[in-house]
DNA sequence: GACAGGTACGTGGACGTCCAGGTATCTTGG
DNA sequence: CCAAGATACCTGGACGTCCACGTACCTGTC
């Protein structure tokens, strides 16, 4: 399965042989993170599959799990989970014929939908977490100082994109 | 669109207040790269749509125009871009269908299928190349030491996932 | 207060990824 | 030489993601 040599590199090395050169390392950075999101997703999912769930709708769960009534708009939603609103509907769909949550209409607009956590959705969100803690955020395959690296890295990364605000040093 | 505060930040700091603060940096980690996977993809599929490839189309059409005869098999191609052999045949049949690569029985193998590189598919390969490397990898949205330390934390991170050998400390 | 523009969701479709299962072919052991 | 197992590839299906589009409903302006 494995290879005698690392893929992004050999691609960096073609790059810069071909004159491309102040692109290389943008392109490996790309294809590097494309590779551990398919690395991670597959250790998550691996983990959710048994337990009926999805990396996608387990955050869902998390999130209205979290939120103080445990319901929110598909909107409020989409935003916080920085996914399109379609993949929100979808993710509830399937979550709706699971019974592990319930739309209900939004009490003061017409137009809104709430997604609302049921007992079933708590009570599984926490297995989940449980065992997602144990068999893959308490050994993210890192040692703790390169983990955090990644974790700032990929902060300012977010940041510059446009995700979202620091609190400190409004300018 | 963005919010007022660090989603990724805020999980970690639920997962610290209920107990599970072994865990929080994993996640962190792991949902990081999960939204950076989502904005890299998401530029680069910008770049690329109105050409009419994607990302995955794209890396195969350059993974067989690296090659020294410009065909492999289906298998070999899988193993070189670390996704499932489906996932290559799905690619070939649209690469096909434009014309871009076609399909030739393997010569000694009666069971395998080369995927040869059309002239047309490396006009485009190129094309692509040259649009990718302005719009996107020359500017991957990071200063240039940050996207170096980012390449080389996911390369440990793969390695440690079993993606390669290193050639120099073999043990 | 009516109408234009914006917002909230849903549907249908395209695409990539993987898994499960099937067929053809190669390889190996008796 | 033949049977058993491995390998190469494809098909069909599940799932998540996004886009394009349509339908309600809200909001702000004249």
């Amino acid at each position: 399965m494995d290879l005698p040599f690392d893929p992004v590199e050999e691609a960096r090395r073609h790059w810069r042989e071909h004159g491309w050169a102040e692109a290389a390392d943008g392109m490996a950075a790309v294809t590097s993170v494309m590779r551990a999101h398919q690395l991670m997703q597959a250790r998550v999912d691996e983990v959710l599959r048994p337990l009926g769930l999805t990396f996608a709708r387990y955050e869902l769960l998390m999130l209205l799990h979290f939120s103080s009534s445990g319901a929110l708009p598909v909107t409020k939603a989409s935003r916080r989970l920085q996914v399109h609103p379609t993949s929100v509907t979808n993710a509830v769909d399937r979550l709706e014929a699971a019974a592990l949550v319930v739309r209900r209409p939004h009490p003061t607009d017409g137009r809104g939908t709430l997604i609302a956590i049921t007992a079933a959705g708590r009570r599984l969100a926490l297995t989940c977490t449980a065992r997602l803690n144990d068999e893959v955020f308490s050994r993210p395959g890192l040692p703790p100082d390169q983990v955090e690296v990644l974790v700032e890295v990929v902060a300012d990364l977010r940041e510059r994109a446009g995700d979202f605000r620091t609190a400190e040093r409004a300018g």
